[in-house]
DNA sequence: TGTACATCAGTGAACGCGCGTTCACTGATGTAC
DNA sequence: TGTACATCAGTGAACGCGCGTTCACTGATGTAC
């Protein structure tokens, strides 16, 4: 039953995609391999024609979900400043709150990820990266560092705010925290969109 | 080998601590009963005369970190403004990162936090509503509702900082979220001191 | 281009292991008289 | 206050179960001639 090669790569693909979706929405320690071979149409025994281990999945499939972060980031800034401020807004609407499928990895799988091997933590961190310089691209008003910090502070924001949102029991306080941190961080997004006019002005 | 009232109930109360500190080091999906009750000194059998289920030890390991984590706040803004920024300023710090064994829970466990059954989502919730309230009883030189929200960003941002300065590769770039939070959180609360005392001067 | 053989993707049973939970048992504590 | 008995904290073996991983096997794909 040996697949042609295209076949591997798109059932390995699948694979990854299927783990990511899983991850976050129960998290990598309460995900099963058999779980996620299931998921693809597979049985667990393949696993390992794929991936060394377990391990090199979660890694992979941060890989693979940040880079969609990061990829939807700077569409969105190429967009323009309000295209990017409506990106900004969507992720800190209810709707990102509730789809654990989709959403961002960081806010689904934070604290395991923190715990993850030094693979799975470098994934994450090139893929936090990404959007720091998506994000400072589009405020860069100023000098760079200071822009990269702007976005630095609006994204552990960002992150800690759907993460809370998500944990608290009271819908009324859930949708407060995604409403507060939306006003500061666009407040401050378009403080810089003004100054940089301003600036280019003169 | 029936223990009295007193021993039973410091029997309990030392499951929770350790609980507390295995579930915020490990995770609660990695630590097992078994685990914690050898940390406590007893063998896993004994574990249901304390509790119903892992669950029912989860709700209350969350309740007893977040009633520690409100109790420091509390005190550290009776003791004014200075303090109370000392305070945050050591919540964003290197060794408090790297504590994690002691640290707050909701950084910890934010993640698996979000999935947790009802109960340990309201515990979770209480424990953040005070960290609410101590922080908007500092920062009240406007309208209460206005504090409560500049409170719930302060915190929120924290906690993602926090998170993000765990997760991270990169020791250079952890240390700078933490010190790009601690900026941003520690200002405004300076800026809304200052106005204050000159609202009290008129 | 056709044939012979090596490769290997996927299957499904099995590995050892640790999980959360239950249970019969022990013997000191608590209680009723 | 002393005695008899019920209670129950803690032990350690056992429960069924699912985990990550391995393995012999199948048969289509890839390759060498």
């Amino acid at each position: 039953m040996r697949k042609s090669k295209a076949e591997t790569a798109e059932t390995r693909k699948r694979i990854v995609e299927v783990a990511v979706q899983a991850f976050k929405s129960n998290g990598i320690h309460a995900t099963g391999v058999s779980e996620i071979m299931a998921a693809a149409g597979l049985t667990h025994g393949g696993f390992y024609r794929h991936f060394a281990s377990k391990e090199e999945l979660v890694a992979e499939a941060c890989v693979a979900s940040l880079d969609d972060l990061v990829d939807a980031a700077e569409v969105a800034a190429e967009g323009g400043q309000e295209s990017f401020l409506k990106h900004i807004e969507a992720f800190l609407s209810e709707e990102f709150r509730d789809d654990r499928l989709g959403g961002c990895p960081l806010v689904a799988m934070g604290s395991e990820l923190a715990r993850a091997d030094i693979e799975t933590r470098r994934a994450a961190s090139n893929g936090f990266r990404g959007m720091i310089d998506a994000m400072a691209k589009r405020s860069a008003f100023k000098d760079a560092p200071s822009a990269r910090a702007d976005a630095m502070f609006a994204l552990s924001s960002m992150i800690g705010a759907v993460t809370m949102s998500r944990i608290v029991d009271d819908p009324a306080l859930s949708l407060q925290i995604l409403e507060v941190t939306r006003q500061r961080v666009a407040n401050r997004a378009a403080k810089a969109q003004r100054k940089r006019l301003k600036a280019s002005d003169v």
